[in-house]
DNA sequence: GGAAATCTTTGATGTGGCGCAAACTGGCTG
DNA sequence: CAGCCAGTTTGCGCCACATCAAAGATTTCC
């Protein structure tokens, strides 16, 4: 399978680089299909190569001494993923596992000093990246601390519809199967709690579950709650 | 006040860099001494420089809406932090107190390219720097969504020893004044449930405490309650 | 040295949400 | 279409921990 340059360019962290760069990157890439379910890496394993993630959707997980798995991040289209670490670790930190099917393109990771020196923006931009991901870490980090269950899944779902949400009759999609199970490993709870939650907030018709499925319908009320506004 | 190279060349972050280049960044840079319970930034405010922590210990808090502070990670000698945003950010997303004296460099934010450019390697070990931190934070939403109260201390204390530790005759003494709202405070709980916890050890002989003073006096034993392995 | 301020300890009481258990539901397979 | 399986819902009891309250202990400041 080849990969078009067109593609990458199209996202916001090759925009700046020419076309002769873009190719010499694709050169060294391999484009991977992955089913939902399957790893693109697993936790511990050597770290060979970085990637990106140009369609479907992933959740990076860990799993506890104790067997406890828990959803670090969900990586979306467009971004990189499984290469911060790999600049001072060896191994993957966490396992990446397809939650819809996904198709990323993999470079050697020895590549990435290559890519950096070739185009510096990269290298900023990256930073950015990754810098972000910190801040994300650290509200993440505050919620845990300080917020009571039902606003920490309150915020993990606006979260979701925002970065994988699709607007459908009755409001906003999450587009890719998820459960209750899911939600409560990215809020740190149990299923049970988040159902609870969510046949509460059904009922109050502020989203529509399902099997695996959710979608926000009042995006407004969901937002109060998660601001601590009572109604 | 003048700043001496060689206490830069001593640190990881430079140690790679020429005599020339040390110098033209000490140029652009403002040594700051900071009291105990003064901010080096505020929360909020506008990032207008980055800095390095030459001497003492800092705690980065965040604010909640409702008020509640919570300690974000804790600076040391040789950290360079209120960075890592800056490059997309234009504010400060947390504070900067100084949890004992301190003395820290300020360089102006707009001077970061230039050092980038002038040293590519310094842009490696920043992203190292930064991957680090994420992972820490990673590792910190793991134990806040799994483990009890009592473990998520234990693993607080032990990385402040760690850290922040000095040896004394009776253990490894936490080398700045800390309190038991602090330590609240880095594991999401309150100062009740800490002062409780670490009377509790206290009783079996693994700390000594006091008043804004913590020494561990058997750290194994403390490793072993963090590991959740019950004696 | 006494008073004020700050930090710590300890008790009593309440509750959010977890653990356990069991029933239910929609979707897939043969 | 029956049966199975993964995911979901719901009830109940309990416990870890927060909250409220108040009294020590240390340090600081006048």
């Amino acid at each position: 399978m080849k990969i078009d340059r067109t593609i990458l360019k199209s996202l916001p962290l090759f925009e700046r680089m020419t076309d002769a760069d873009l190719d010499s990157m694709l050169q060294h890439a391999s484009p991977r299909r992955i089913v939902p379910g399957d790893a693109v890496f697993e936790q511990g394993a050597r770290a060979k190569s970085f990637f990106l993630l140009l369609h479907g959707r992933l959740k990076v997980t860990q799993v506890t001494q104790d067997g406890q798995q828990i959803i670090v991040r969900m990586v979306h289209p467009g971004d990189l993923f499984g290469f911060a670490m790999a600049l001072r670790r060896e191994d993957y930190p966490g396992t990446a596992v397809a939650a819809a099917e996904s198709l990323v393109i993999a470079w050697p990771t020895d590549m990435w000093p290559r890519f950096v020196e070739q185009n510096p923006r990269l290298a900023v931009t990256a930073m950015q990246t990754i810098g972000q991901r910190l801040e994300e870490a650290h509200t993440r980090i505050r919620e845990m601390s300080t917020e009571e269950v039902e606003k920490r899944v309150a915020h993990a779902v606006l979260r979701l519809s925002k970065q994988a949400g699709r607007p459908v009759e009755t409001g906003i999609r999450i587009d890719f199967p998820i459960s209750r199970q899911d939600i409560a490993e990215m809020t740190g709870t149990t299923l049970h709690t988040v159902s609870r939650i969510l046949s509460a907030w059904e009922a109050k018709g502020m989203v529509e579950g399902g099997r695996q499925k959710l979608t926000v319908t009042d995006p407004q009320k969901l937002l109060n709650l998660a601001d601590g506004i009572r109604d």
